[in-house]
DNA sequence: CAGTGGTCTAGACCACTGA
DNA sequence: CAGTGGTCTAGACCACTGA
């Protein structure tokens, strides 16, 4: 039996392939069930989960169409990595540290421990075809990710290695996004002149079960990258 | 006979009248089919359609939760005025131009239009507690939004114009955010001083067809002003 | 008017959870 | 093991679109 996901897939590369063209219409939802041997609401699942990624835009009581070029895909959060590689950037990192300490009361709050709780600090600087794109820190709570502080972080991607190694699941972040100046000491970093506009992204991610399992900020530099979200109304 | 968003309403009402607490679990899917009436599909778009905007929480296999306190609400897009008016702040604005010009290249390649074709350019100084707050620049086609350069715009939301002037619904928005500095004559707008940090906000809106309606530039300043956004995995 | 997507029903079977 | 959400079926009726 066919399933939402197979069927999402087949349109998918029925899309990419050019059978399906930009700004054309879907066959009749009633169609394709009865060509692929499922019932509708099947279809339909799988066309709302293309429609949710923006590769086809529903119209009430009219044909789905297939999007244009130009929009891009969806508003998930990604890894450093893997938004860089989509990019098509090689990226790399240096890790700076990587400790066990106590949480102050801005980590405290942030992560929803007690104040003077162990937690994990990394600070990675990272790099986006050689050249140093971004300084991220991470706070994370020591009780549930300890053994991260003796795997190999430099090259991978941390949501990968929650994932694999502790079958933890990033899937909600709330992000702030402000503009700063340099100081000094994080221009020397890059190697860069203090002063020069940055983005600093403030992050809380949460699991499936609703619980924080890191706060981060990333500092980037405002002459080389730019923030890409899509969203909904 | 109950629909998905009176069901979704009523989930809505029990949370926040408190009677289904945060952290707690939510009755089984069948049991509030049953008690409402309707079948079990049609509780469960209505539980998605929360999970969707973070009121709740699903797990697979277990009961479905009700969120934390601190978890925000959807990642859909505000207008300026709205969104200022939800972080409790009173917004105004002065319009600075507002006439019919032709495309450029970058213009009619974001609008999709031929470059010499007519658009209307709108751009606004925006407050926010009598403090300028964002410059924003608008470019629209003009053969559809010609009646707008006849309205008053300085204090209505672009997009409840659109929507009830025209019965055009932005749904969809392409964005990038970078880090940049204030030149010497954007500082004067704002009146501070230039070198200070930026946010640059380029913005492309799309209808319920797919459609381009806008591109827009805004400039925040970025000793007053923090974009939030969720991101989802 | 026929075509089409939006929504709903009343079941069914599955995989996973946790006692 | 019972409880639970995830997915699917094979229909049904509705409202809107556009010829």
């Amino acid at each position: 039996m066919l399933t939402r996901d197979q069927i999402a897939d087949q349109l998918r590369k029925r899309i990419e392939r050019g059978d399906l063209k930009p700004d054309s219409a879907l066959p009749p939802e009633r169609l394709l069930a009865e060509d692929l041997g499922v019932s509708r609401m099947t279809v339909r699942v799988a066309i709302d989960q293309l429609a949710e990624e923006g590769l086809l835009v529903r119209r009430p009581n009219r044909r789905t169409l297939v999007a244009g070029d130009k929009i891009s895909r969806s508003a998930s959060f990604m890894s450093f990595s893997e938004e860089m590689r989509a990019r098509g950037w090689r990226p790399h990192s240096v890790m700076r540290q990587s400790t066990a300490t106590v949480a102050d009361v801005p980590v405290a709050a942030q992560l929803n421990l007690e104040i003077g709780a162990k937690v994990i600090y990394l600070e990675r600087l990272r790099f986006a075809d050689g050249e140093p794109l971004a300084l991220e820190r991470v706070h994370l709570p020591y009780a549930r990710f300890a053994p991260l502080l003796s795997l190999d972080l430099t090259n991978q991607s941390l949501y990968t290695v929650m994932e694999e190694a502790l079958g933890v699941r990033p899937v909600l972040a709330e992000e702030s996004v402000e503009a700063v100046l340099l100081s000094t000491q994080e221009a020397e970093i890059f190697g860069t002149t203090a002063g020069s506009p940055a983005l600093l992204t403030r992050r809380i991610t949460r699991d499936e079960e609703g619980y924080v399992i890191e706060a981060a900020t990333s500092l980037y530099r405002g002459d080389r990258y730019r923030m890409a979200l899509v969203r909904r109304r």
